[in-house]
RNA sequence: GCCCGGGUGGCGGAAUCGGCAGACGCGGGGGAUUCAAAAUCCCUUUCCCUUAGGGGAGUGCGGGUUCAAGUCCCGCCCCGGGCACCA
């Protein structure tokens, strides 16, 4: 030990803060500081709070990653936990917990890798996220932390299926409802099935399949992407556009199996009405809106000999430049319409050289399975085959070719359409490449470069069309289409219903049995949960692209078939195997924070009401990484939308306002094969960087293992504590900026809360030691300045530049040569209690407070001392700062002006010669124009 | 290709309504303290020219509007992200 540290042995160093930082955590878990309180229920109390506006603030949740945390991570959950301090500061009922995500894919891969159950991997991952997380000093309500795969949460996660299963979503109220409704409508025939088809003479297991069919969740065979590597089939969500897995970059493949289904693309138009009144970022909106796909346009009959091919199209009003149709190769029609032979007239370029066109198809079928989904995108060269066969089109009554492309996809539309090469790039290049007609229905600009033409213009070549505008013309056509039979105005998505089954042992069971006719019946709800057995061979197995997926709860033989009475006597059952996805538990994880102990309902009403009013209604503030805007965020949304079409919810939306945090980016370094080494180990020598003495490139990336750049919490602890860490991961940058780590800044955060405890209390001796003089004026009014623009700062979530105004009125505090006023300590230790909690409890105790400093009400400042009596004011000539003056805050326009012109510098600068003009800006600024 | 963001000192960033560009911090330079160092404190730090006083330039590039532009308009360039043969 040397003297310094003697000398200052209360100085605010690591040690210090650690100190501090530990003992408050205790105080704060003793006491259930950040306890909210509930209207009524288990969590009710008596502290008064349930009076105050409550604030529901959240972070989306982590899974519970074995790596343990680096200081990327919780970059949001700081932001959020300041913000929740701020605002029971003043005055708000504010719920802020944190859950875990610890069912789906990710914890199952990383139990795999470890070779442990994935339940024990789980749990101590959770163990261990909990303890890193309350060592930051985060102020959540631990009673309310749930993880998805709590027997307690699960239950109602099979709950909330069965309420989808029991629902059918009716299109007229476009809401929806209770499936016995539909039962009721199919009786009394206010909805017919089909027309060969009358449910009075449907047999019983018939008219169960056909309510099955319009279920919610519903079993279907489609083709689904079913990736052998990880045993599973996967959503169109979690499948990479070059054709792979999300989770671990395997191949997927298009394979048609039975699955589960979830019926989101009834809910499409409100999914996108609905962004509208949210106070999300447009670019997660914009996600949202691409990924349901909208687009408006009509089905036209074209009819061929064997059968009628509909069409989709946006453009129904360029149908007179129509001159092929395109199938998709899978489309059903495909073989009915394909002639045994070529006509006459078909060339070398239509057949592909083969001899009659159902060899042709076969040979192009093969070819387009073998592309990936890659190489289509990379080469978007036309290929196709003509099917021998010809269609009337309506309108025109033109017969025109039929072909086949791969350019066209069987998931959109009809899976057909009418080419009009004239107006449509790729059908432009169809028509090149195979030598169609080309006959152009809209006039395009003079300085046409002589391609198809996207824009508007008046209609050409469209006989009682001509002459109409785009809009005018696709009015004018549907109505012709309409009154005449041969077709419709009609909407087509990109949005797919989303396939729910997962052949994986780590997930929510369904509450879902077969019985001896194969088809679903669900579990009763007072026989919920449906257990996830315990299964020591749990691991998928990697499979090759051509077996069947082979779900593990297969393996649990005493669980897999079981013996119920669902009404009709006990007997025997088959369970669904498959398990739920990830998404399942992360749908609707909020509502269970409301009401955590509730084992009667998944939420009280009451309970529900009062934590998601609002004036939209929802989670107030829900923060988190950009990469859910269309998974999580989506299918969240939805099921929230089934949930108050039942009457489970009370609001329209789950999250009214969605915050997106930026990531911590870190500097990492490559040697000269291009292997990333420890960024820890890397040192400066100008600009230069060596790692063992060789040199090393620098980039900058997402901080984390495979960059071999992360730092730790643990570290920053060590060095500095927690608050410091907290403070600078809140002034590197606005809360929604991805920005760079630099590990020697983090020092300067430290020294903001050491300066503020020096001048507050003794080095030496640990104690107090403020006065109760009165602050000088111009301190005061800088107080009170501060006050107001953190108050700003903070509702705004901009934390940097609050950070930056306290540190400025501490600057003044540290050139003061008297002890600090209390009248300004006090205030500058609340300004900072959301930054820097620990500290802040530390040093109100020391002011002589015993109530925690949590609840002590966030100072507001006195509006008086906010204006000036005297104002500096630049003068400007042509628009150049050349001169100060201090005046009168109130004087006129005309004073200043007349103080400027006056002013020795301005007189010299002008010369003799009068300005041609002057501006005055009232207490701002004099601009001369000379 | 289309749609969102963004581009300001050596670095992170500030300027919320068109009104003093560079707040605050890091780093750098100088000084105080110290036997010395660390730590701490003080001064300084956009660039260029100038002995000084001072002058000039400047918010990705080129134009424009305005008394006044980082901020508004037009045309580009670059970086990040999303979508992409969706009829």
């Amino acid at each position: 030990m040397d003297s310094g540290e003697e000398t200052y042995k209360y100085r605010y160093d690591a040690s210090l803060a650690n100190h501090i930082e530990l003992k408050w955590q205790s105080k704060w878990e003793e006491d259930g500081t950040y306890h909210a309180p509930n209207p009524s229920g288990p969590l009710s109390d008596s502290t008064g709070r349930i009076d105050l506006p409550k604030l529901f603030i959240m972070d989306m949740f982590p899974y519970p990653s074995g790596t343990g945390l680096h200081v990327g991570h919780p970059l949001g959950f700081i932001g959020t936990d300041v913000y929740a301090r701020y605002k029971r500061m003043t005055g708000h009922n504010v719920l802020h917990t944190m859950g875990y995500d610890a069912f789906g894919l990710p914890a199952e891969e990383h139990a795999r890798q470890t070779g442990q159950h994935p339940r024990e991997n789980t749990n101590a991952n959770i163990k261990n996220m909990r303890k890193q997380l309350k060592r930051l000093g985060l102020g959540h309500d631990p009673r309310r932390s749930i993880s998805t795969t709590d027997l307690d949460y699960y239950k109602w996660t099979q709950w909330i299926f069965l309420q989808l299963f029991n629902s059918w979503y009716d299109t007229d109220l476009k809401r929806a409802r209770p499936i016995k409704e539909l039962e009721t409508k199919l009786e009394d025939g206010t909805i017919t099935i089909n027309e060969n088809e009358l449910w009075s003479s449907c047999s019983p297991q018939r008219k169960k399949e056909i309510v099955n069919s319009f279920r919610l969740a519903y079993l279907a065979e489609a083709p689904v992407n079913w990736c052998p590597a990880l045993g599973t089939v996967l959503a169109n969500e979690e499948v990479t556009v070059d054709g792979r897995s999300e989770r671990g970059n395997h191949p997927v493949y298009r394979r048609p199996l039975k699955q589960w289904m979830m019926r989101i693309t009834a809910y499409a138009d409100r999914l996108l009405e609905d962004l509208e009144s949210l106070d999300w970022t447009e670019a997660i909106k914009t996600m949202q809106r691409n990924w349901i796909g909208k687009s408006e346009g009509a089905v036209i009959n074209f009819t061929a000999e064997e059968a009628n091919i509909p069409v989709f199209t946006t453009r129904p009003d360029t149908i007179f430049g129509a001159t092929y149709l395109v199938l998709a190769p899978e489309h059903p029609l495909v073989d009915a319409l394909c002639r045994t032979d070529w006509p006459a007239e078909a060339d070398t370029r239509w057949t592909g050289g083969f001899e009659n066109p159902r060899s042709a198809i076969e040979a192009y079928r093969a070819q387009s399975n073998q592309k990936s989904d890659l190489d289509r995108q990379e080469n978007k060269d036309k290929t196709g085959v003509f099917l021998g066969a010809y269609a009337k089109a309506p309108v025109t009554g033109q017969e025109i070719p039929i072909f086949i492309s791969d350019y066209v996809l069987m998931g959109y539309g009809t899976g057909a359409i009418m080419a009009v090469p004239g107006q449509d790039e790729r059908d432009w290049e169809f028509a090149e490449v195979f030598g169609l007609d080309i006959i152009r229905t809209v006039q395009p600009p003079a300085d046409w470069d002589g391609k198809a033409y996207v824009g508007d213009g008046p209609a050409i070549n469209s006989d009682f069309l001509n002459g109409l505008s785009i809009i005018e013309a696709k009015s004018a056509i549907i109505r012709w289409l309409e009154d005449n039979n041969e077709g419709s105005r009609q909407t087509s998505y990109k949005l797919r219903d989303w396939l729910f089954s997962r052949q994986r042992y780590w997930g929510e069971p369904f509450p879902i049995v077969y019985d001896k006719d194969g088809l679903p019946n669900s579990v009763p709800e007072d026989m919920l949960p449906v257990e996830l057995p315990e299964l020591i061979d749990w691991a998928p197995r990697s499979l090759d692209e051509n077996s069947d997926p082979e779900p593990p709860l297969g393996r649990a033989d005493d669980w897999s078939t079981t013996l119920l009475d669902l009404g009709n006597g006990p007997q025997e059952y088959i369970r669904e195997l498959n398990t739920m996805p990830q998404w399942a538990g992360s749908c609707w994880y909020y509502l269970r924070y409301l009401d955590p102990l509730n084992s009667e309902e998944f939420v009280s009403e009451d309970i529900e009401k009062y934590w998601m009013s609002g004036e939209t209604g929802g989670v107030d503030l829900y923060v988190g990484g950009v990469e859910h805007a269309v998974l999580h965020l989506l299918y969240s949304r939805f099921w929230h939308k089934v949930l108050f079409d039942l009457g489970h919810v009370s609001t329209p939306e789950p999250f009214q306002r969605l915050f997106n945090q930026g990531y911590i980016q870190a500097a990492a370094y490559q040697d000269e094969r291009g292997m990333y080494v420890d960024a820890a180990d890397v040192s400066q020598v100008g600009e230069k960087f060596f790692y063992q003495e060789n040199e090393v490139q620098r980039s900058f990336g997402k901080m984390g293992k495979s960059l071999k750049n992360s730092v730790t919490p643990d570290e920053m602890y060590e060095e500095y504590g927690a608050d410091t860490l907290r403070l600078y991961e809140m002034f590197m940058g606005p809360l929604d900026q991805d920005r760079p780590w630099e590990t020697k800044s983090v020092i300067g955060s430290q020294r903001l809360i050491q300066r503020v405890w020096r001048n507050l209390v003794n080095e030496e001796t640990g104690e107090i030691a403020v006065s109760d003089n009165q602050p000088e004026e111009p301190l005061n009014r800088l107080l009170h300045k501060t006050i107001a623009s953190v108050n700003n700062d903070m509702k705004n979530l901009r934390f940097n530049t609050a950070i930056a105004r306290i540190t400025e009125l501490n600057n003044e505090i540290t050139k003061l040569e008297s002890p600090t006023p209390r009248a300004v300590a006090e205030p500058l230790v609340l300004l900072l209690a959301p930054l820097t909690p620990h500290i802040a409890e530390e040093l109100w105790e020391k002011l002589g407070y015993d109530m925690s400093v949590v609840y002590a009400k966030f100072p507001v400042a006195n509006e008086m001392l906010l204006v000036e009596d005297e104002v500096e004011i630049p003068i400007q000539i042509n628009g150049k700062v050349k001169s100060k003056i201090k005046v009168d805050s109130n004087a006129s326009d005309a004073a200043l002006q007349e103080i400027a012109l006056a002013d020795e510098k301005i007189r010299s600068l002008l010369a003799s010669s009068a300005p041609k003009k002057v501006i005055v800006i009232s207490g701002k600024l004099v601009n001369i124009v000379h």
